[in-house]
DNA sequence: TAGATTGTTAATCGATTAACAATC
DNA sequence: TAGATTGTTAATCGATTAACAATC
């Protein structure tokens, strides 16, 4: 499925979809969803919906649509969410509590819910041993150890700005294959890491310009 | 400067440059920089960058680049944080009292940085008078009042999915023109507001895409 | 002046929309 | 069957890049 390069543009669509299906099931009712519906909901063309789950197979009946439960699953696969999938949080600072705990909590809403906070480091050795929830805070250096022992590809970064990249560097030695930075930098790593961004201050700057006055 | 209308693409890469501009100024050294520096530190081409500048005026000196100084008040002044911007948090759960922690430090480390946490909400009473640095959580149904009072414009949700819907609708009557999302629904608003998602989870599953494993 | 880099136009690339035959 | 909606191709739209004359 794979082999085929597919755009970002649509990649970032299909967890919107999928939560719309999520969102449809656990609502009850409907057993079926159009490609007209589902981009209502998404906020998405009925056209572009039918395009970007194009890509990745045929899921619909013609004359009748999606349905809800099929679809989800299928979703749930393509983004390699149909199994849990272990994260850690490096900064355990105000936001990395709030974050893990965010998740936590998620995670008992909805045992579906497959994003896992599995371990959380910390570069402070006062914050060592610290609990949150279930888990407690390791040092930083064990990094790698504890990712490779969990099976951890994904860490939210939630450091300060000066020591983000040397983070950024940590995860990459650990063989961790995806990155959610929260610090306000750019980050340089090798091909084959992924890099999102949630930049707070960046996305509060951009919507200051639409104030106008 | 602004009844041409310039795309979201074009806006979302200023606060980028900004930034660029800033860490130059603050490290010392560079009086002028080129498209091409500019454009290397934001992760943009160089053309793109001259291009992205010119659909607001004539930032630069042939044959020399754009001054730094100039060039950084310049966006400022575009992306209207050439004043202080007072924000609201609404939702001070974990994420919430993090956020506005986050801009106080913030704040402290650089007094040019223009958005300022001003006021805090939530709907808890438990929560009432809970101060967080200087500021004191206040009851939700007061907002309006308060962003009046306040001059705010702008406001983080950092509510449960559940009331994410009505605290918008608040912000919105409060004539609150900007909205920094960080629960996972998309909200319903009229024209002229705007909103920026920052779903934490949606970037996550975006992630998982490309763990293929 | 010679060299460098801007601002801008034209060319390219990619993403979205429109339209419709296939078919449930 | 008739009506509806998919999957897909062609048309459109918008954003990025290439190129270069203007000029510091």
């Amino acid at each position: 499925m794979r082999w085929k390069k597919i755009s970002d543009a649509v990649v970032r669509r299909l967890p919107l979809y999928l939560r719309v299906l999520e969102d449809a099931h656990r609502d009850g009712g409907k057993d079926l969803m159009s490609s007209q519906e589902l981009g209502q909901r998404a906020g998405v063309s009925p056209a572009l919906v039918r395009k970007d789950l194009a890509w990745f197979g045929e899921f619909g009946k013609q004359g009748v649509g999606y349905e809800v439960v099929f679809l989800k699953q299928e979703l749930r696969r393509i983004l390699n969410l149909d199994r849990v999938l272990p994260i850690a949080v490096v900064g355990v600072g105000k936001l990395g509590h709030a974050l893990a705990r965010y998740f936590q909590g998620r995670f008992e809403d909805d045992p579906d819910f497959n994003l896992r906070v599995a371990a959380l480091f910390d570069a402070d050795e006062k914050k060592f041993g610290v609990r949150v929830g279930e888990l407690e805070v390791r040092p930083v250096s064990e990094l790698a150890e504890r990712a490779r022992e969990l099976g951890i590809k994904m860490a939210i970064i939630a450091v300060p700005a000066e020591s983000a990249q040397q983070v950024a560097d940590l995860c990459v030695k650990a063989d961790i294959r995806g990155l959610l930075n929260f610090a306000p930098v750019k980050l340089v790593v090798p091909e084959g890491v992924r890099i999102a961004n949630a930049d707070v201050s960046l996305e509060l700057q951009r919507l200051a310009y639409y104030l106008e006055g």
